[in-house]
DNA sequence: TCTTACATAATAATGGTTATAAACAGTATA
DNA sequence: TATACTGTTTATAACCATTATTATGTAAGA
């Protein structure tokens, strides 16, 4: 199945002097067909058939490349590393502090905060970010 | 000058088992005199003159102790280090993409937004989590 | 005083991330 | 083509925030 948002985001990176090459194709399309948000390393095991010799930091050096390309999001959840997304679809997440389960979850409007921010701290914005914290139905259950 | 909500905090601290000592008197009263976000190792640098032989184990055990206590809040963005606060009550960041700056920010009524969440995904919510990314006026400058 | 539980300090270990250097590959220009 | 140039990958070492370990110290209770 093709990814529209993929082939978007190998199109703007045409635009820039960043080359395509197979691991740079491997990282950007895992990513963008996975749901959840995977850390480096994750994406590293994830590849590791397709690129045997794929070294740890060619993964770190492109999630980066992406990064400041504005095609990627890194994320810190507290725990020990960064977790990555796909930074195209604004959606926001419900999390299960107990079992880690992730729920998409929509909600329009927070414009409005980007806006205040804007104008209390004099920056200028780019996006936010937004998770709400809980106990799924099945944790729930369990106690 | 005296910190109100430092001395609530070591009042409530001692309705647990957890003993006041005089490193954690000083890494507390530093959090609570501290406008900004500092990490351990500031923390740990500003106390050093007062405590010469402190570990930096011990700012950690202790921030970590706050932490369960509820008297401080970790907050992990994308920077090598954890930053702490002692303001537990709630409020947003603003935060620079260049330079890690944070810039506190009110914003009232993201209530509903726990209630919307709770509501579609069935879950119990406890809590949410929002920040505000973007340029701040110093750096903006130096582009 | 003896015992127990908790704290600190010093140090080592862990592990995610980044820096370095050498080999490699694509691109442009002559 | 040949050559130079720039960007990329790989492998490895280094870095650094945080945690684990262990020995020592200290407060509180019986």
């Amino acid at each position: 199945m093709e990814n529209a948002e993929l082939k978007e985001a190998l199109q703007s990176l045409k635009s820039t002097k960043v080359r395509m090459t197979p691991q740079r194709h491997a990282i950007l399309e895992f990513l963008f067909d996975c749901e959840s948000h995977p850390t480096a390393d994750e994406i590293y095991k994830a590849l590791e058939d397709k690129f045997p010799n794929m070294s740890v930091a060619t993964v770190y050096n492109n999630l980066r490349v992406f990064k400041e390309a504005g095609l990627v999001r890194e994320l810190t959840y507290g725990d020990s590393s960064s977790r990555f997304d796909s930074n195209t679809s604004h959606h926001y997440h419900v999390i299960c502090d107990d079992c880690g389960k992730i729920v998409d979850f929509h909600y329009p409007g927070l414009n409005e905060v980007e806006a205040l921010a804007e104008h209390v701290a004099s920056f200028r914005v780019r996006s936010h970010r937004m998770e709400v914290y809980g106990t799924c139905p099945d944790c729930r259950q369990k106690h």
